[in-house]
DNA sequence: TGACTTAATTATGAATTCAAAATTACCGTG
DNA sequence: CACGGTAATTTTGAATTCATAATTAAGTCA
């Protein structure tokens, strides 16, 4: 169902590309901590391939600022910092805005469909508070939206930024009051991508990554001071 | 009279950064040839620097969009396509429509200063039609801009973007009247940015930026008429 | 014991080497 | 002479090597 990017391209992914492809669900999945030095040795063993790829790939994840890479001390996970989250998320925002007026232009009936679909699912694992599958249906959304916004340039800028924001597993943590706000503003974001409004549903990403701030940036100030104790 | 990124550095950037500064110019000075390849071994002789860092470069390099890697078919520069500018633009307009919007809340008054005084440079380059003054210029408004914006992810972003846009001497062709009205939309912007107002100042430069997207589609449609006699 | 040196070890950055792929040059055949 | 195929050359991707910087360990002395 998804828009294919080519006919099945045969050619081999160069290793360091193959290597930026499995270490990012690492770092953002937790198993390379964040604050933590990246153990280059250690991943070219589990990977089998020598340090050259490696580093190259680890110069990329640098420069998208999923690590940092200090001069003779070796690669860390950097970590999510409230003032990144304070600089990420309005970018994000006005990112995903556009993306929703770009869809409205463009998105096709089976595409609407499909969206339709995924938030009935993602309904559905709120219902059940099932955080994992939540995250995973909402994400899909976004980045449906994001497919049918037709700007691959778009695309990349989002998922640059939506993978900084994802290093720790803290934005998987809601209130269940925001919990329930979030689901209304998805009500309301599928409710103008179906009406193809897209000043409305570009005001309402806007906000709803306002809000998405707000609670991680809360949920981080909790954590500091939790830390201070 | 820039904001200083922090107390005088002692810390040896690593080679292949130094190498990305390094090649970024010659990339969008034109020194290397968009479509052209990217001639590693000459580089390295040039840099006095051995093949390794080079490629590490040229794999960010390539992250960026400046340069494609062909599996073993080494790497190329990329061309401006028309695609590209009309992904490109849009983007770019949401980012520095953004920037506008934050820079209004946090511009100091010597910053102020500092654009006013730009600005009245780039009025001057136009008078005596001084093109590559000119848009030496318009880059540090945009720029000062930014920096007023106070959010590193944005600037980022948009210097990423406006690399990819200047890889060619493409922009530096504007018509008389474009010219014109460039210089409008920057009165306009000058004006909003000392009354800080974020609305009218977003709004003015989605537009300038939609206006410059336009300039360079039909001058790139002009070549694409050219090369096919 | 604990701070300060100094030596041993390890990790890092970058050059070099080597195998494989692609390109070019060469050559025979129709 | 054009075409197809094979061998030589070059380029590329990735492993290895090597010098240097950083870290750890050991030893010295107050």
């Amino acid at each position: 169902m998804m828009s294919d990017t080519g006919p099945s391209p045969i050619q081999r992914k160069s290793l360091h590309l193959e290597l930026v492809d499995r270490l990012q669900p690492l770092i953002i999945g937790g198993e390379l901590v964040p604050g933590s030095k990246v153990p280059e040795k250690e991943l070219c063993d589990r990977f089998g391939v020598s340090r050259t790829p490696m580093r190259e790939a680890l110069k990329v994840l640098a420069s998208d600022g999923l690590i940092r890479l200090e001069p003779n001390r070796g690669a860390w996970v950097t970590i999510v910092t409230i003032s990144e989250v304070e600089e990420v998320f309005p970018v994000l925002g006005a990112l995903e805005a556009l993306s929703g007026k770009l869809a409205c232009e463009s998105i096709t009936p089976a595409e609407l469909d499909e969206v339709s679909d995924l938030h009935a699912q993602m309904i559905a694992s709120y219902e059940r508070r099932d955080l994992d599958a939540y995250f995973s249906i909402n994400q899909k959304i976004h980045r449906a939206i994001l497919m049918a916004a037709r700007n691959d340039t778009l695309t990349a800028s989002c998922q640059a930024l939506s993978l900084r924001m994802q290093r720790a597993r803290y934005l998987a943590n809601m209130t269940e009051g925001r919990w329930y706000d979030a689901v209304q503003e998805h009500e309301r974001i599928l409710q103008y991508l179906l009406a193809r409004d897209g000043e409305n549903l570009a005001q309402t990403l806007l906000e709803h990554m306002e809000a998405k701030r707000q609670s991680v940036v809360r949920w981080l100030q909790a954590q500091e001071q939790e830390a201070a104790e």
